[in-house]
RNA sequence: GGUAUCGUGGCCGAGUGGCUAGGCACCGGUCUGCAAAACCGGCUACAGCGGUUCGAAUCCGCUCGAUACCUCCA
């Protein structure tokens, strides 16, 4: 099998071998969340996916400087009134300043990650810390000749810059189709061609979040903040920028143009793109209402779900399909998903005790090399979670004294799950480990007393306890050698 | 309408020319005072129709269906 990790660049729609520009280091821009309400399962996706490959990236060796932004100003309502930015219509209506808003989106957007076990960025830039930035590229654009004012507004000059270079190389579209597509909208008088895109956006009076600028008292366009934060940590030409396929055209689409034009060359290497969380078939997102927010699920109170998931059966869930492809919820699946992982994880816990012998009658480094051969063919976690369910096979006959494994091979295979389900995977036992040996104690004093029960015949009592544990979420394993528990 | 992606067993999902993942559910079995859990085993699908090939879920064509994007909808 191949060796060396691959990953599918959308831009050449085909897998390529990574190669970074500066070995070992690796630059790594993703486009993060609009802190303007809760995450839902949508942004789950793209957060857990990138989660993956930057600690994948590092596992391998790679120095990696991971930028995810956070959006706090420019983009509209499409449903709000006029060019209102969605920030400064929510704050309006709660009676908040606008930067409150983010920052209490911005806390709630991090517990939620931190609960999903999703590594903060090495860097996480606002879009309104870097005004001066963005208003710095604006005027290379403008200087170059690719924009142009409008009404205290910058555009860019999406046909001139088609004529030099190919708008619509990222996401296949052609400008002429562009033309004769695009829709009549308010605002489209400003500009020279309906598919010019706002660099930098004059303020309505009612707009709350403005910054001066040459042109006029404003915020900038929002393409401009990738582009500007992505060249300001990883350099004019990085090697990864990834997102969720929505932001293919027009955002990153629009970031090449700004690039190329401002820097001279297109902003990175490798585009990837994750694809989206289906609900009933449909995208789950903002603008459809369809989405459910990762607090609901966490504690099952919305209308669609008919129970909590914990945040590592989310997680578990994402990981068991490609990042290519969508993946459609339901409650099935996510039960599915949440005994699977508990399979999994009482694995991990049987292989902690099993005795080695003299040899071993399973080929484990095949196993491992199967899954490293499955990530690096472009991240393939599915694949990765299989083989590790065909190893609880192995683990779970070692155990019941059905197959036999060396010293050596157990040191791999111990070696191997805590490198794939803790490190790259990113899983965890959820049971929390600090009152874990309290109550492991209290409870084997409680089992003592039902095996006693057990021992002198009175069923009664012994099916008592069993009961009254089994309320308090508790569930009792009668097995061969004694009894055993665990939270349900 | 344009661009792109996709259609796999009851459900979720891998797989790109022969070796026919995995999980959940289901059915058997082991274990067990009973139950549950756990473990073992079984379950052979690839939208339809043509074509290429010794051989196709995998390549090509057509048909049907779905989704995403085409708006500063992140």
């Amino acid at each position: 099998m191949e060796n060396k990790l691959q990953i599918y660049n959308t831009i050449s729609r085909k897998k390529e071998v990574f190669e970074p520009i500066n070995p070992p280091f690796t630059g790594m821009y993703v486009c993060g969340p609009t802190v303007y309400g809760d995450a839902h399962l949508g942004h789950a996706r793209p957060a857990i996916t990138f989660d993956l490959i930057f600690r994948y990236l590092q596992h391998i060796g790679y120095k990696v400087r991971y930028v995810r932004n956070i959006t706090d100003v420019g983009h509209l309502e499409n449903d709000a009134d006029e060019g209102e930015d969605k920030i400064a219509k929510k704050a309006r209506l709660e009676q908040l300043e606008p930067m409150e808003v983010v920052q209490y989106f911005t806390d709630r957007y991090h517990a939620n990650m931190d609960q999903l076990n999703v590594k903060m960025p090495s860097i996480e830039p606002k879009a309104s810390g870097h005004i001066i930035e963005q208003i710095e590229m604006i005027k290379k654009i403008l200087e170059k000749g690719f924009a142009y004012l409008s009404n205290g507004s910058v555009y860019f000059d999406v046909k001139k810059y088609n004529d030099n270079y190919q708008y619509g190389k990222l996401s296949g579209r052609v400008l002429d189709d562009l033309l004769s597509n695009t829709r009549i909208l308010d605002g489209q008088d400003e500009k020279q061609n309906s598919f010019d895109f706002a660099l930098w956006k004059k303020a309505q009076p009612e707009h709350i979040m403005r910054w001066p600028s040459p042109w006029s008292d404003g915020f900038p366009g929002w393409h401009a903040e990738c582009s500007a934060m992505s060249a300001k940590y990883l350099g004019e030409h990085f090697d990864i920028h990834g997102g969720g396929m929505d932001l293919l055209f027009p955002h990153h689409e629009s970031e090449i143009a700004q690039s190329q034009i401002a820097n001279g060359n297109e902003p990175c290497k490798y585009w990837l793109h994750n694809n989206m969380i289906t609900i009933n078939g449909q995208k789950m997102g903002k603008s459809l209402g369809n989405f459910i927010t990762l607090d609901e699920f966490f504690s099952g109170s919305h209308a669609s779900l008919e129970k909590a998931y914990s945040p590592m059966t989310i997680r578990f869930f994402i990981l068991q399909a490609h990042y290519r492809s969508t993946l459609d919820f339901s409650n099935e699946a996510l039960q599915a998903a949440e005994k699977g992982l508990k399979r999994l994880m009482q694995g991990v816990e049987t292989l902690q005790k099993l005795n080695s012998s003299a040899t071993s009658s399973n080929d484990i480094s095949k196993l491992s090399g199967n899954c490293y051969d499955a990530m690096n063919d472009d991240f393939n976690s599915p694949i990765v979670i299989a083989n590790l369910f065909e190893g609880l096979r192995i683990i779970n006959g070692v155990n019941d004294g059905k197959e036999s494994i060396t010293a050596s091979d157990l040191e791999i295979l111990k070696n191997l799950y805590n490198t794939f389900v803790f490190e790259i995977l990113g899983l965890k036992n959820e049971v929390e480990n600090t009152q874990f040996e309290l109550v492991d104690g209290l409870m084997q004093m409680i089992l003592n007393q039902r095996q006693l029960a057990k021992t002198n015949k009175d069923y009664a009592a012994s099916d008592k306890i069993r009961d009254e544990l089994i309320k308090l979420g508790i569930v009792v394993k009668d097995g061969k050698e004694g009894s055993s528990w665990s939270i349900e």
